[in-house]
DNA sequence: CTGAAAGCGCTTACAG
DNA sequence: CTGAAAGCGCTTACAG
């Protein structure tokens, strides 16, 4: 905790320009009723005296905090810390700060997350990562939202959040799925081996739906094929990939739903001299940054996370509407090095 | 802006407990002079109630404040990424909220988010990046953080600042420049192109004079070499990648200053058919999480980003003392693919 | 140990 | 258009 011995305050500013602090605070904040020049002549005064208001004062009297928050799984992660970049970029540019807070991948900690978003009194919450299937959680999370947004907050999340009824920017996650499962259909792959994470989470069932779709046009239905729940990352693609090897020695693709997973499954594969994608080909889901980079280059989904978290803030920026608006963010297919026709057909 | 119509205040809390808003006050922070028994009660309706303190209304009264403030050149980038993730982990135990601030890499916008998180009233700030050589923009960021702990803020940096005279935790930069230069003179490299971010920040010196420090055991001095420098960034090692190769296509040997720019080092290689490390040995700085799985794995210096960042939080969460406390983060050299005997040897 | 009261630095009806 | 004053929700000397 700080003591701040106060610094420049608004009666300072008022002083020197000969005005009431009501004047003053009025020119400042751009608040009509004051005459062009004397608004002016106290903003001229406030520059050069290096005054910056009190947010915590500002707040206490207005009711309003410019405050924004930002609830991600773990920054860590490429994936939010990308999404992350353009939540701050916008903010940046409308002069506004925000606050981080992590989940740990724990939707119990995500509804204490928002809590404490709420009690720091920000005026934008910005939500990164897919909600849950689990109807408890679900209204846990809207309960916050909605006391929240009744106190004026605004919120806007990033993936698809059943129930909550907020402005969201929703990845095409379906599609994606669909896309991805149709390369390796499309190259003769049958016995796919898919690493999961979370089935509660929305983005894992859209993405799996997706696959689903894809197998249906060949007569094949998810059921058939080795399915394995693991951490949402590297490591949770490791220890997919070993149980799905191990029971499933015959798979000729493994399918990762996001690329930190899939990371994890190449590294296995290489500890065990399998050739990638010579016998077995792999996939990702996200394209992060390095994902063209690696070893071999990852066939991968891409989504545009940063433009995601740019999107979610400017819509949570939007005064709130009759109806929750909703942006999707186009997915696309990135075929590299890690996929190759079945072997032997 | 939000305005919050009232919720719970601890005049609520305070009439249910049958106390005054003081004696609730100080129950309620954990103040001496109220007996166990009532500080009992009080706590238990407020959580009864589900109070949380205003953290405004906390902060103008008290003139402290519990934010803490994280300054990085760059979200998206994964070094900072992973020391965010240890700063919010800490600041997380210790029921703190973190405001995080982009530079976007420029020094001028360094101070001005300095500034801005000090205006935002912030207790504790953590400053990660690197320092620069240029004495002004020293100046400049003494001024801020001089100013900022006179009214009893706290900062922490992580790299080296030089005259700051604060807390702070430095990577081993040195030690890990001379050790990856060894490295490549033991396997025999001569014609190394160096791939540096912008000379004007303390980690590039250090980093260099490490790899200055080996080349001198072999007879060798920077000067001789190809050093190019551009971003800080995987575009940037690409265009550095480019001119070392246009004008030095003898080099055996690339070492780049982070694994940013390495990745880019590696995709120029790739595409202009140059194998790695058969014809061209390429390392990277840092051990970021996908260091490991690139294609080839990347020879790099290990830093433990994570760990940084909890442990410049943890400083900063200690008293101020006499003298600035320093914390060392050890390198480790990382051999892998990507580096092998020069050919031809 | 407990409480009444002043004060933190702003904003905003309410008068003029 | 301008200003005096009340009030935002807390904390903390100051009395008792």
């Amino acid at each position: 905790m700080r003591k701040h011995t106060s610094g420049l305050r608004l009666v300072d500013v008022a002083e020197h320009a000969g005005v009431s602090i009501a004047t003053a605070s009025r020119a400042l904040s751009g608040a009509p009723g004051v005459s062009e020049a004397l608004a002016r002549r106290v903003r001229t005064v406030a520059a050069e005296l290096g005054y910056v208001a009190n947010v915590h004062a500002r707040s206490l009297a207005s009711g309003a905090s410019p405050g924004v928050g930002l609830v991600v799984h773990e920054i860590g992660d490429p994936y939010f810390a990308e999404i992350a970049s353009g939540v701050l970029e916008v903010a940046s540019a409308h002069g506004r700060m925000v606050q981080i807070c992590h989940t740990g991948r724990d939707p119990f900690t995500e509804v204490a997350q928002l809590r404490a978003l709420v009690n720091a009194r920000v005026g934008i919450i910005v939500v990164a990562g897919s909600g849950h299937l689990d109807r408890d959680i679900q209204t846990r999370m809207k309960a916050e939202v909605q006391g929240f947004e009744a106190v004026g907050g605004r919120v806007a999340v990033i993936g698809r959040h059943p129930q909550l009824g907020v402005d969201a920017v929703v990845p095409a996650n379906v599609e994606g799925g669909r896309a991805i499962a149709e390369h390796l259909l499309q190259l003769g792959h049958r016995r796919i081996g898919v690493a999961t994470g979370a089935r509660g989470l929305a983005t894992m069932a859209d993405r799996l739906a997706g696959i689903e779709q894809a197998l249906g046009a060949y007569g094949l239905a998810l059921a058939d094929l080795p399915v394995v729940e693991a951490e949402f990352t590297l490591d949770g693609g490791k220890e997919a990939a070993r149980r799905i090897l191990d029971e499933h020695p015959d798979v000729t693709a493994i399918l990762a739903l996001n690329d930190d997973m899939a990371v994890g499954v190449l590294s296995v594969l290489g500890e065990r001299g399998v050739a990638v994608p010579g016998e077995v080909s792999v996939t990702g889901f996200d394209d992060v940054t390095v994902a063209g980079h690696l070893s071999p280059a990852l066939t991968t989904v891409h989504l545009p996370m940063k433009e995601m978290g740019r999107q979610a803030l400017e819509l949570a920026l939007l005064p709130r509407a009759a109806r929750p608006r909703r942006r999707t963010a186009e997915q696309e297919l990135m075929v590299r090095a890690s996929t190759a026709a079945v072997r032997g057909r």
